[in-house]
RNA sequence: GCGAGAGUGGCGGAAAUGGUAGACGCACUGGACUUAGGAUCCAGCGGUUAGUCCGUGGGGGUUCGACUCCCCCCUCUCGCACCA
């Protein structure tokens, strides 16, 4: 017997424990001829429970999963854990526990909350990134790559935060801050291990253009300005009295004319041998020395003081064969380019500060058409193109050909070299951390680093270690980890305590889910070419760089290694944004937390649902509103009640009935024509444009609409079919948004398979055609009347009543007509003067 | 500074290709039903008037007609930033 109130805790359990008996979303690619479809949301980190931007990025990436399947698609739609991380030692260390302890129990807990939330994963496919059955795979290709020459060890000033105690890539620093804790990032020397995506940076911004169609212009263009290509040139200064020789790079050759000194990274490899005989040097050391122990914020604040001393050597500019003093200066950076920079004053804010403060010339090369700048005077660098000046025998040219003309003069001379500089480095993938997948490498006393032999990965965590409490890794004191054979010698050696950025899991976790508890390859071939790439990936705004990046050149670098052919890994893109509360992001030191848990309990999984979608388009930040929340209850509430009032006239007729119109009467044409019309919109925003907010106000619209006729149609056959119809539409488009509710009166109406299961119902495009409409008069493009008439009005006859229309009379009175606009089935405009 | 996005009622937000601005919802107002209602139902709801006029950040322009297209400006958000 139905209950006649709107109880969610019921029947969402209810549907829940159903969908998973009959295993509703298992995704299998045996015997199913039906079109593939990989919608993948991002990962959560088991931080303990779900917030509300995870609630609103899932609902999303459900509706997706829904509506595709009901459109007929094989869908995939699996959720797994981001495991490793920091987080989960110090809760260990707190609670002096195992951080998988901690982590294990965050992962069902959070399960639970994902699954009374209703979502339709095949949970057959859920994955851990902690588990060793997924990260010996990921110890794998780290070895392969090492045999590929994609990973290497190098000694490198890496940035360490102090808080953490471990080392963080250039992506995790922002604005000299952890990413993680905020706390300033130190410099340090370490020795670390790198995988090498600058090898295919240029391929990453490349590939950018495949992506222009399903991506973001904004993810993309974030992309581009990080991987920062720019086109320019090498050039050789020799310096005198030393057989040596500086090399620059540049992206304006064309003034080189205009290079007046040279300006070194006080770290530069030179520095030492260039002041050596210098009778300053103690003074010229403490400079390096103070600007080298700045912390990197400090030193490239904005509006930083330009620093410099003279090194008291010259080099040759080789063009103007004059000699250049070169300076270390304090905004060089070491890591760009070479590490020096040829200073050109006139055209290049910075080196002119500088040839100020220390009194430097400087010599106009590149003029404007229309007037000279004053050498003596200038205080604004000129940086524009302009015409060659001072410049020997490129003088009168456009800088755009002496660009050229200077390279290939350079190149005949060979002291310089065209040359593509990228801004992006390396991706350092060491961290000083227990709680991640340790990086399989051997130290032996006499073959050096040597990979674990494939048959002896995983590399495990240890299971049964304590954390030191002062946050250290446990791992480089835990001898039965270290202690190692070498697997070339035999000899005694040491394991890499190491373990890798927690990026790395998240590169390639999309590609395991095909093929999760694979034992002997890290992926199923076939799988592979059936399900990848990822037709829609959902997630947050914030992973545009890192993880996106990431994840793109691991598809590239696992395609080298053989593994598939593949490009890209995310063919589409959604980046949703932010849940706000009181006009912030909700987090515990502000109070604004709204938790799901609460939300579920208190109006059902749907509504939270329903409100997430409804409140705003995907990618806008929402506006959490507690008030706001009870409206979508609300509706659910009217949506039930509605149902149930109508029960004794409704039966299962379908979504979009087809019938014959022409036996209908007004009333019941009418509300056809709503139901039919919500569906096509309802088609067009769910499928084609993902914009739900609108699709859930069209079948708010057909709700309204069958309330406002039911008394009118109940009373016969015909009428009670027509509402019968626009109550099963409502309930499917609704399906994949509130698919608990629908479900369940989907059942109550007489349905007797299950609406997950239904397909998406095509609308019948000539009841959307009325018979009547509104055709809206203008005159002189101001709205003055409207007219009635049926549809299939002749323009004269409609022309004929806007004109004898009285209100339009009264405005066209005594005036000229100049023009008659006819849009059909829209609007007359009536031009006079 | 460079790049990207966005400015519409009290609020969240709608308006494919230029064609009735404000769909849908929240809040609010009035009414009905009720012992009561913060439940539900019905009606109203951009501003301003006597029929009008004004309204999509501001100013120009194109057009019969502009939230939509073009130019200039302002504000906000995000990303990058002494990148040579």
């Amino acid at each position: 017997m139905q209950e006649s109130r709107y109880n969610p805790g019921r029947i969402e359990q209810k549907w829940q424990k159903k969908w998973e008996e009959q295993q509703a979303f298992y995704a299998s690619r045996e015997k199913d001829s039906r079109p593939e479809y990989y919608v993948l949301e991002m990962f959560p980190y088991p931080s303990g429970r779900i917030h509300m931007g995870h609630v609103r990025n899932y609902s999303i990436g459900d509706v997706v999963a829904r509506t595709k399947r009901m459109q007929g698609f094989n869908v995939l739609h699996p959720m797994g854990w981001d495991a490793f991380g920091l987080p989960a030692e110090n809760a260990a260390i707190k609670n002096k526990t195992h951080p998988a302890h901690w982590t294990y129990q965050n992962i069902s807990y959070m399960r639970e909350e994902l699954k009374r939330l209703g979502y339709s994963y095949d949970w057959s496919k859920e994955l851990a990134t902690c588990h060793p059955g997924y990260y010996k795979w990921e110890q794998l290709f780290f070895i392969e790559l090492y045999e590929k020459g994609l990973v290497y060890r190098k000694k490198a000033p890496v940035n360490w935060c102090p808080t953490c105690l471990t080392v963080l890539a250039n992506e995790q620093v922002e604005a000299g801050l952890c990413w993680r804790c905020d706390t300033m990032v130190e410099n340090r020397e370490l020795s670390q291990w790198f995988l090498r995506i600058s090898d295919y940076a240029e391929e990453l911004l490349a590939d950018l253009d495949k992506l222009s169609t399903g991506w973001p212009e904004r993810v993309i263009s974030m992309q581009k300005n990080w991987i920062g290509k720019s086109r320019g040139m090498e050039i050789d200064f020799s310096v005198q009295g030393l057989d040596r020789k500086i090399t620059v790079f540049t992206t304006r050759q064309d003034t080189l004319f205009g290079a007046t000194f040279m300006s070194l990274a006080p770290e530069h490899e030179l520095v030492p041998e260039l002041i050596s005989e210098n009778p300053a040097k103690d003074s010229i050391l403490d400079f390096i020395d103070r600007i080298s122990a700045q912390e990197q914020e400090e030193r490239i604040a904005e509006g930083a003081e330009k620093e410099g001393v003279f090194t008291g050597r010259y080099c040759v500019n080789p063009v103007t064969n004059e000699q250049m003093p070169i300076y270390l200066a304090n905004f060089v950076l070491l890591e760009y380019g070479t590490g020096a920079v040829m200073a050109v004053p006139a055209h290049d804010q910075r080196d002119l500060e500088f040839a100020g403060k220390y009194d430097l010339p400087v010599r106009i090369v590149v003029q404007p058409e229309e007037s000279v700048p004053d050498s003596e005077t200038m205080s604004h660098a000129f940086t524009e193109p302009g015409i060659a000046v001072n410049s020997g025998q490129f003088d009168s040219k456009p800088t755009s050909i002496v660009q050229e003309e200077i390279a290939d003069y350079l190149e005949s001379l060979g002291i310089g070299r065209r040359k593509v500089n990228y801004r992006l480095r390396d991706w350092n993938i060491s961290r000083q951390r227990f709680w991640g997948a340790p990086i399989p490498m051997i130290y032996c006393p006499q073959c050096g680093i040597v990979p674990t032999p494939r048959d002896e990965l995983p590399v495990l965590l240890p299971e049964d270690t304590e954390m030191p409490p002062d946050g250290r890794s446990p791992l480089p004191e835990l001898e039965s980890f270290v202690q190692a054979t070498c697997p070339r010698c035999a000899a005694p050696a040491r394991r890499e305590t190491d373990t890798m950025d927690t990026f790395v899991e998240s590169s390639w976790y999309f590609a395991r889910f095909t093929s999760p508890r694979r034992e002997d390859a890290p992926f199923d071939a076939g799988a592979i070419k059936h399900w990848l790439p990822v037709d829609q990936y959902i997630g947050g705004i914030e992973h545009a760089i890192l993880h996106l990046l990431y994840a793109r050149f691991f598809v590239k670098a696992l395609r080298d290694l053989g593994y598939w052919d593949l490009k890209e890994p995310f063919a589409n893109l959604l980046t949703q944004g932010m849940v706000l509360k009181d006009g912030a992001k909700m987090s515990k030191s502000k109070g604004n937390v709204v938790d799901p848990d609460e939300m579920i309990s208190r109006f059902g999984a749907d509504t939270v649902r329903l409100y997430c979608l409804f409140a705003s388009p995907p990618e806008k930040d929402l506006e959490w509103s507690d008030q706001a929340i009870e409206g979508s209850y609300r509706f659910l509430n009217r949506l039930w009640r509605l149902t149930h009032d109508l029960f004794p006239v409704i039966s299962p007729v379908g979504p979009c009935l087809k019938m014959n119109s022409d036996e209908l009467s007004f009333e019941e044409k009418e509300l056809r024509a709503v139901e039919h019309d919500v569906m096509r919109r309802a088609t067009r925003d769910m499928l084609e444009r993902f914009q739900f907010n609108t699709a859930i106000a069209a079948a708010m619209e057909l709700l309204n609409a069958v309330n406002q006729h039911k008394d009118a149609l109940k009373s016969n056959k015909s009428g009670q079919q027509i509402l019968s119809s626009a109550l099963s539409t409502v309930l499917t488009v609704l399906a994949p948004i509130v698919p608990h509710i629908c479900e369940e009166l989907w059942s109550f109406m007489g349905y007797n398979t299950p609406l997950s299961a239904a397909r998406w119902p095509a609308y019948d495009f000539q009841a959307i055609e009325k018979e009547k409409i509104t055709v809206v008069i203008q005159v002189n493009g101001k709205l003055r009347s409207s007219l009635n008439v049926p549809a299939d009005i002749d323009e004269e006859e409609l022309k004929r009543l806007a004109l004898a229309d009285s209100r339009i009379q009264k405005h066209i009175q005594g005036k000229t007509m100049v023009k008659l606009i006819v849009i059909p089935k829209k609007l007359v405009n009536i031009v006079v003067r």
